[in-house]
DNA sequence: CCGGCCTTTGACAACGTTGTCCTCTGTCTA
DNA sequence: TAGACAGAGGACAACGTTGTCAAAGGCCGG
C-alpha cells in the first residue's frame, strides 16, 4: 500500500480510501491510484483491515461437522457456503470425527482465528464448556443436534415425527416385529430417533422386544454384522429401522448379500446416492440437508447482524420417499 | 493481553512471552500469567500475531474445487483436512462450480486473507491468470487436474493409463462396441479419459464410432439420458465406460430403470457408495481421492517449508474393482 | 474583498501482537 | 572488592490498515 500510494504520489490513506471506495475522492485521483493499485499488483492485506477496522470483522466463519466428507455434512456444508458466499464470507470447516475433546479444542483455535461466528454439529455430550469460550455473545448457531449446557440457535430435522412416521408406515404393511438400529444414544438424533420408534411401536400395540435394538451402530461395516445378528435370531425381524445414512447403506448390504432384500422390509433416516437404483429402491426419510445448512447459515449471520429476538430452534421437515424397500410385506 | 499484563503486574512482552512458550520467564512468574489469562479468558488474536510475525504465517491454507458436496471432492477436502490438522493449520474450503470467472475471484479473495498457499482443482481452460496474482512464489499445488499456463506441483490420477486398462478389460470379455460417456473436454481429465479410451479401442482394431461417443456430460441426468440415447441407436453398444463419477451412476440409473443392467456391461471411473451392493456390483476404477488429498497438502507444506527443487507431477495409481458389471458379456 | 462553508486530502494514532534492544539484578571469578 | 557476565523483564517500534481530525483550497454571498 505504501508502494502504491508513493508511486500514485498521494497519501496513505488516499489508497485506502479508493480500495474501500470510499466517496471524496476526485475522480481523477481515484483513476490515478487504481492504475498504481494494478501497476504493483497490489492487494489488501485482510488481516491488517480486520485488526484496525471498527467492527473487527474478519468475514470468516467456522463449521464444525463430524466429517467433510460424509455426504450428509458435505451437504450441510454446500448450504452453508452458499449463504457465505453472497456476502464475502469465507468458511473454514473442520471434522470432529466425534473426538469430544476437539470439539473445544477447534472452537479453541477458531476463536483465536477470530471468526466471525460458528456453526456447529455438537459432538460431546454438554456443550456448557463453550459457554466460557463464548461469553460475550460470540454467535454460535447448532446444526443436526441440539445442543446441552448452553442456549443458543439450533436448526434441526424433525427427527421424532419423522421416526413415528417411518415406522408406522412399516406397521402398515403389517410388520409386527421390527427391528431398529442406531447410532450412540449420546447423541440427541439417536436418541430422537429411537424414541419415535418406540412411541410408534406402542401406540400400534406392538411389543418392544429390546433383542430387536441395536444401538452403538457408528459405521456401515458394524450395521452390517448387526443385521447379520438381528436375523439369526430365533425370531427375526421382518423389516428394519435403519436410523442414520451410513446405517441403512449397512443394513442394504447385508441383506443384498443374504439375498434378503426383497424379504425384509427397510426404512432408512437420510436418503443418499443410488437408493433409488438399488432393488428395490430404499425407502427413506429424506432430510433437506443443504437446507439445514442454509438455515444455519442465515441464522447465525442474523445473529452477526445483531438480531438479538429470543433463542430460536428450527425444524425442517424431512420426508418420506417410498420407493419399494419398505412396502416389503411381511412373509 | 493488556489485562492479563495488568492483572499479573507485568508488561504485555512478558505475556506475549508466557502465551508462547518462549524461555526467560521465571516459572512463578509463568504461573501468576497463566492465572490470569485464565481467569480472564485470555485468548490470543491469531490476526494480530501474523500481522507482527517474522513470517507473517495466517496457518490458513485454502482449498479451491469444483464442489465440495461432490464425494470425490470432499474426499479431498477430508485428506487436506488430515495434513492440515497435524500442522494446526486451518483449511478454507471453496466451491467453484466450475465458472470460471470465481476460479480467479476466489484466488483473489484468499490472497487477500494472506492464506499460506493454495490447492486447486483447476476449472478454467487456462490459469495464466494466476501467475500475476502468485507471482514472487505463493504456493500453488493442483489436484485431479493439471492446470495449463503455469507451471505448478501437481497431484493426479493415472487417467491414461487406467482408462485403458478399463476398456481393455471390456474388450477381454469380448465387446467390440462400447460406449463412452464423459465430462466437458476443457476438462483435462475428460480428455485424457477419452484418449484412453480411443487407444485401448485402437490398439484392440475395433473402429471408434463417434455415435458411441457422448461428450459434456455434466450431470447424473444428463447421463441418464445419453444412455437411453444410446441404447436407441440401429447398433447400440454392449458396453460403456463412464468417465466420472455422477456419469457412472447416471448411466446405472438407465440401465436399471430399462432393466438391461445384465445385458449392457459397465465400467465407471472413480468408485462410489454402495457401487459394491448394487446388482450387479459396479465394475470400477477406483481412484484414491483421499490420499490424493494428502499428497497435495504434504506437497503444498513442503514448498510453504522452503522446497525449492523441481516442479513435480505425482501420479496416484488407480485400481480397477471388477464387480460383476464390467464382466458381463455381449449377447 | 472578506468570512464562512464545503470538498478534498493528508498527518497521526490506533488495532493487538512480536522483534529488538536496553536495563536491572544477582552471581561468579580474578 | 571490582569487573564481567548471564538471566529476567520491560520500553518501544513496527506489522498494514482505517478512524479521526485538522488543514488547505475553492466557491459563494454579502
Amino acid at each position: 500500500m505504501r508502494d502504491v500510494a508513493a508511486l500514485a504520489q498521494v497519501s496513505l490513506k488516499t489508497v485506502s480510501r479508493v480500495v474501500n471506495r470510499e466517496p471524496g475522492v476526485r475522480p481523477e485521483l481515484a483513476e490515478r491510484v487504481t492504475r498504481a493499485a494494478e501497476e504493483l499488483h497490489y492487494r489488501p492485506n485482510l488481516t491488517a483491515s480486520n485488526l484496525r477496522r471498527a467492527d473487527g470483522r474478519t468475514a470468516t466463519i467456522g463449521l464444525l461437522v463430524d466429517d467433510v466428507a460424509n455426504p450428509f455434512f458435505a451437504d450441510i456444508h454446500r448450504g452453508v457456503e452458499e449463504v457465505a458466499r453472497e456476502r464475502g464470507v469465507a468458511v473454514m470447516a473442520a471434522s470432529l470425527d466425534r473426538q469430544d475433546d476437539l470439539e473445544a479444542d477447534v472452537v479453541r483455535r477458531f476463536v483465536s482465528r477470530r471468526v466471525d461466528g460458528l456453526i456447529l454439529v455438537p459432538t460431546a455430550a454438554d456443550q456448557s464448556h463453550l459457554a466460557t469460550e463464548l461469553r460475550g455473545g460470540w454467535p454460535l448457531v447448532c446444526v443436526d443436534r441440539l445442543p446441552s449446557g448452553i442456549h443458543v440457535d439450533a436448526i434441526i430435522s424433525d427427527n421424532h415425527a419423522a421416526s413415528v412416521a417411518a415406522v408406522e408406515h412399516l406397521v402398515r404393511q403389517g410388520h409386527r416385529r421390527i427391528g431398529v438400529l442406531c447410532d450412540e444414544t449420546t447423541l440427541m438424533t439417536a436418541r430422537e430417533r429411537l424414541a419415535g420408534y418406540e412411541e410408534a411401536m406402542r401406540s400400534a400395540g406392538l411389543a418392544i422386544d429390546p433383542e430387536l435394538r441395536r444401538v452403538d451402530v457408528v459405521s456401515l461395516d458394524i450395521s452390517d454384522s448387526a443385521v447379520v445378528d438381528l436375523l439369526a435370531l430365533p425370531d427375526p425381524p421382518t423389516a428394519i429401522f435403519a436410523a442414520q445414512n451410513y446405517v441403512t447403506m449397512g443394513v442394504c448390504r447385508a441383506l443384498h448379500r443374504l439375498g434378503l432384500q426383497h424379504r425384509v422390509a427397510l426404512v432408512g433416516f437420510d436418503d443418499f446416492m443410488m437408493a433409488d437404483v438399488l432393488d428395490p429402491g430404499i425407502t427413506v426419510v429424506a432430510q433437506d440437508s443443504r437446507e439445514m445448512g442454509r438455515r444455519a447459515a442465515q441464522t447465525l449471520f442474523e445473529r452477526m447482524d445483531g438480531a438479538d429476538g429470543p433463542v430460536t430452534t428450527q425444524i425442517v421437515k424431512s420426508t418420506l420417499i417410498p420407493r419399494g424397500s419398505g412396502e416389503t410385506r411381511p412373509v
